[in-house]
DNA sequence: GGATATCGTTCTAAATACAGAACGATGGTT
DNA sequence: AACCATCGTTCTGTATTTAGAACGATATCC
């Protein structure tokens, strides 16, 4: 069984002559017409009625037409597929951020990624006390910060601003009532991040520029989000949190924001990775998807 | 493109080593083993990992191994197809045989016939008044015959006895009581077939050997049998016809049979066809064919 | 009618693939 | 541990296919 004969008949059939195929093909005309003629022969039959003008199929020939083609469109097919393959994204990530950040951002976006790529593994460091902004082994850290991070060797990647804002659970707020400025918070039990003493206070911004400084009495302090938006929500007190944590808790109306004009900060989140030397492939993707992705679940002005 | 690597390929992987496909395929391993090392090359990634003893196919290799596969099942279905092709019947065969014939009989087999051979064309003629029993231009004639035919120098193929039997409506059976012997005829009008004169007694068959011949008052003439059974069901005489005419109206209840003991005669039926030259191959398979089938039909043992 | 362009087919010196031997590697047997 | 059988890979003189030229046939143009 020569396959190659019915590549070049195929050819044929289509351009409707050799020579047409010939130069399709960037072969000589004589190479054609011979395999087209063996390719009879091994069949004991003629495909093509054919002299110096004019070339029509046989009905043997059309029927081989017919099957050859699919042949070579399920060989196109092969060739697509490994090439595709060969050149998909694979290997490990290794990412480094916040829990709230792993839960409330990367945990609606990353499935995406990983359904795209089904060879790429991500590693996930989630934690709340970061020393290093990017240690060893870690391809990729999510840092959120107030001022600029020093100059590290890393390659800085602005993801966006994210708002901090002040939440009780409806309760309190519908017994404290509308509040109109800062200094209606006082008195209020305060649930603070961290789990250091320290941070008793909310610095906020509000409208025309206008800064507060507010002292709460601290009633409890954890450096994992979660366990004080629980907290909150359960009437325990006020606490501060970004803005895309508590999105949905709002919207089914487990919380209340209070004071809406005022910002508790509004930190940059960037996107930190080495730059020294070349990342792999799979590293690079993931960077630019986060890019892309993140900035409208993070700044609040994305919905659910 | 080269396709042939695919083939190779294909049976490798099937046979799970080069050298159980090559001794399959007949060739030496050294072929195969260039041939997948080509293919690899030209797609630039590995399709097998393999050593001295062991063999798994690569996720590329999967991918390409399916649509491969499914290529060289075209192939084979492309060269079956010309094969089948090749060797089909085809061209015209003419027949010639009584109209009774053709309603009866030939028209519950030779659809078949024509279903299985999209290529052969029949063309019929079919008459109540031969005067030769093949005339030029006719492949096969289906005759009708009491006595031997006259030697002509065609060739003979017996078919079947087809018994003749009375009919008539149930009303005048109904009306006369069941005969008892063919002189209870006396009286009744009969149905002749043949549009000239004469022809007006039953010559009958019965037990034991017994003859007998009625006369009769012919009400009307036909030498179409349709258009006499016609006149039976409408109650205007009894008729002598072949027993395969008027299966379906006595099953139907629309015709009776009179004098079940006794036949109305029992001519042979016979295939003649030329035997001085060669006959086309379409012409010797509808013999064959017709050979095979009407029997069952004509003779009254097969139902409907 | 003659000249020209293009077709498919055939021929032949040159290029390439091939069959079979030889090699290194692996696993089973003693 | 040594030996043996079998595996896939590589090498090379031989066999086969190839590219390009040449040919006969056909259709178009002048």
């Amino acid at each position: 069984m020569d396959l190659n004969h019915a590549y070049y008949f195929v050819h044929v059939v289509e351009k409707q002559g050799f020579s047409a195929a010939a130069r399709t093909l960037g072969i000589p005309k004589s190479r054609i017409s011979r395999q087209v003629k063996n390719l009879e022969a091994s069949l004991g039959t003629r495909l093509l009625n054919r002299d110096s003008r004019h070339m029509s199929l046989t009905e043997a020939g059309e029927a081989y037409y017919r099957h050859a083609k699919r042949a070579l469109d399920c060989m196109v097919a092969a060739e697509t597929a490994v090439r595709r393959d060969k050149d998909a994204l694979e290997g490990t990530v290794t990412l480094s951020c916040s829990v709230g950040v792993a839960q409330f951002a990367l945990g609606r976006v990353l499935p995406r990624f990983l359904a795209d790529n089904p060879r790429v593994i991500l590693q996930i460091q989630a934690s709340n006390d970061f020393s290093d902004l990017i240690s060893d082994g870690i391809d990729l850290a999510i840092r959120g910060h107030f001022k600029l991070l020093p100059d590290s060797g890393l390659i800085h990647r602005r993801i966006t601003e994210v708002p901090w804002h002040l939440f009780t659970s409806p309760s309190i707020a519908q017994q404290f009532g509308p509040l109109s400025s800062p200094a209606d918070l006082d008195g209020l039990p305060g649930l603070a991040l961290g789990w250091r003493p320290g941070g008793n206070s909310w610095s906020l911004q509000g409208p025309d520029g206008a800064n507060a400084s507010v002292p709460f009495a601290t009633r409890m302090r954890s450096d994992d989000m979660v366990t004080l938006k629980q907290a909150a929500t359960a009437g325990l007190g006020v606490v501060a949190l970004p803005v895309y944590t508590c999105t949905e808790d709002v919207a089914a109306g487990r919380l209340s924001r209070l004071l809406p004009e005022w910002n508790a900060g509004s930190p940059e989140i960037s996107l930190l990775m080495h730059g020294k030397r070349g990342n792999p492939p799979q590293v690079d993707a993931l960077a630019a998807f986060l890019r892309r992705e993140l900035p409208d679940i993070m700044n609040g002005v994305g919905g659910l």
